[in-house]
RNA sequence: GUCCCCAUCGUCUAGCCCGGUCCAGGACACCGGCCUUUCACGCCGGCGACAGGGGUUCAAAUCCCCUUGGGGACGCCA
């Protein structure tokens, strides 16, 4: 087999989209699963609709997801010239032919075909005509009527398509630009792309496309049509379903190893396994694995993968993240052995980096607030006697070893005959404010002596002014 | 409307190609419980699906047909 080249061609029309990331992933994976060339091209034809600003979006979310292409990035705008000579050797070997037909003509013979219960393809009046090239004429492809259009689809298997069912597409528009089926079949075969994997919106404009390159007189490239990704009502992922833009994930605090392996796992599948690095993917993604019916987008489902990925990542480098999520938060903070210990107690519990920075509040407040309703729950009088006697074994103790804090902390139990909640949860509420935390001799060793103490006094302090 | 594609728990899926080992397995979510200083993590358990109908066969989630449902395409958009 031929080295594999895979493509992603977005239309530059708007943001990198889940559906469109998992496009451009899936080529990716398969192109650097077998050793092959992955293609970055901007289909940019529509002058209309693209902009630069949608073109930078898609580099960002690439960027984010860390899909890198070797060839490219090409823009179809920058291509005329080739197109040019495509269509004019269609033309001149008669494949093709021009059209005077206007689109207002076209349109009402349209609608009437449609009123009638007919397909609405062009009937072919200016196909016989010999016209010669004119003001406002389009181009053609004058495509076979009769016989069918096979392929066999990598993951959906045969597909059969009656040529009837095809008309003559317009391969250059009035103003002698390429149209999408056209730029599309010459890119792909000038950049000697040879495997495209795409949504299966596009199934049906295969067999067009094939007759391109038949027309043109290149071999069919292998086609895999990927199921499409919709939204918890079934319909196409839209606005209306919550963020559609890759990238949104980030500032939702996603990590992008974990929307690579949810995206990875929604069409595909690697017997039941559902975690996966990159490399791992590189190392196991192929076609044969990917389903053929469409899938819903879950949050909740790349939320979990994302914790999972929170707790699997490294300190170095889930640090940066961290650190610009806390400074949203107010926190100005840097890489340190603190901010990795601190990190370790809030991995497990945290869904998002957001997640993660919200819950590490208290390890960097000058002053703790307290939740009025765990202040109402846990500082009581009661409490007083075994917080004024931690404070002295803590005192006594180096409580940079957790387990001289957990020592201190049964002395204070056995002392008062207290249960270990009884102490713990007055403690946690003194140090964090919450009722909900890491565990409690960790904070305490993380926290230090300082810290812990002026926390304590401080819960001694309200629970007398409470009482008074 | 016409054509194309799809159809296993609420969701993502394994199994389907090469029928029996599947009164259908895993994961998310949800609900219980365990662990325990709280919350998580983890562990254990529960809930929960082969769209319907016909065939073929000793035997069908698996093969065939029909119906229904969903999606897509039908542009001088991509």
């Amino acid at each position: 087999m031929d080295k594999i080249i895979t493509r992603f061609p977005p239309s530059p029309t708007g943001a990198l989209h889940i559906g469109g990331a998992r496009t451009a992933l899936f080529n990716w994976l398969y192109a650097r699963r077998t050793g092959g060339t992955f293609v970055l091209r901007l289909e940019d034809t529509d002058k209309a609709r693209s902009t630069q600003e949608s073109v930078d979006a898609i580099f960002q979310g690439l960027e984010w997801l860390g899909i890198d292409w070797d060839e490219g990035p090409f823009y179809q705008s920058k291509r005329t010239e080739i197109y040019q000579e495509h269509i004019q050797k269609l033309l001149d070997e008669g494949a093709a032919y021009y059209c005077t037909c206007t689109p207002e003509e076209l349109d009402e013979k349209r609608k009437a075909a449609m009123a009638r219960g007919d397909k609405p393809k062009y009937d072919g009046t200016c196909r016989e005509k010999g016209l010669e090239k004119c003001e406002g004429a389009v181009v053609r492809l004058k495509a076979p009527q009769t016989g069918k259009t096979v392929f066999e689809d990598k993951v959906k298997g045969t597909i059969a398509f009656d040529n009837q069912e095809l008309d003559d597409l317009i391969i250059a528009r009035s103003d002698g630009s390429p149209t999408y089926h056209l730029a599309v079949v010459v890119d792909d075969i000038t950049m000697g792309v040879n495997t495209i994997i795409r949504g299966d919106d596009h199934v049906s404009n295969t067999p067009r496309q094939i007759l391109l390159y038949n027309a043109l007189g290149y071999p069919v490239p292998t086609f895999a049509h990927v199921p499409m990704v919709l939204g918890a009502d079934k319909k196409r992922l839209s606005k209306r379903h919550g963020a559609t833009s890759v990238v949104e994930y980030k500032d939702m605090g996603i990590l992008p190893e974990a929307m690579i392996n949810y995206l990875a796992r929604m069409g595909w599948s690697h017997g039941d396994q559902e975690f996966f690095t990159v490399d791992e993917l590189k190392q196991v993604f192929t076609l044969e694995n990917i389903g053929k019916s469409a899938g819903v987008f879950d949050p909740a489902r790349l939320l979990d993968l994302n914790g999972d990925h929170i707790r699997a990542a490294k300190d170095k480098r889930l640090a940066p993240l961290f650190i610009e999520q806390l400074a949203k938060l107010g926190v100005e903070t840097e890489e340190g052995e603190y901010l990795y210990q601190v990190m370790e107690t809030l991995k497990p519990r945290a869904k998002t980096t957001i997640e993660l920075a919200e819950k590490a509040l208290f390890y960097y407040a000058d002053d703790i607030e307290y939740d009025p309703k765990a202040a109402n729950k846990c500082l009581k009088a009661e409490a007083v006697p075994a917080l004024e006697l931690l404070i002295e074994k803590l005192e006594a103790a180096d409580v940079s070893d957790e387990k001289q804090v957990e020592e201190a902390f049964v002395q204070v139990m056995e002392a008062t005959g207290l249960k270990m909640g009884k102490i713990a949860q007055p403690v946690r509420v003194a140090l964090t404010g919450q009722t909900a935390s890491p565990g409690i001799f960790e904070i305490v060793q993380i926290l230090g002596m300082d810290k812990v103490k002026a926390r304590l006094a401080k819960a001694m302090d309200y629970i007398r002014q409470q009482e008074a």
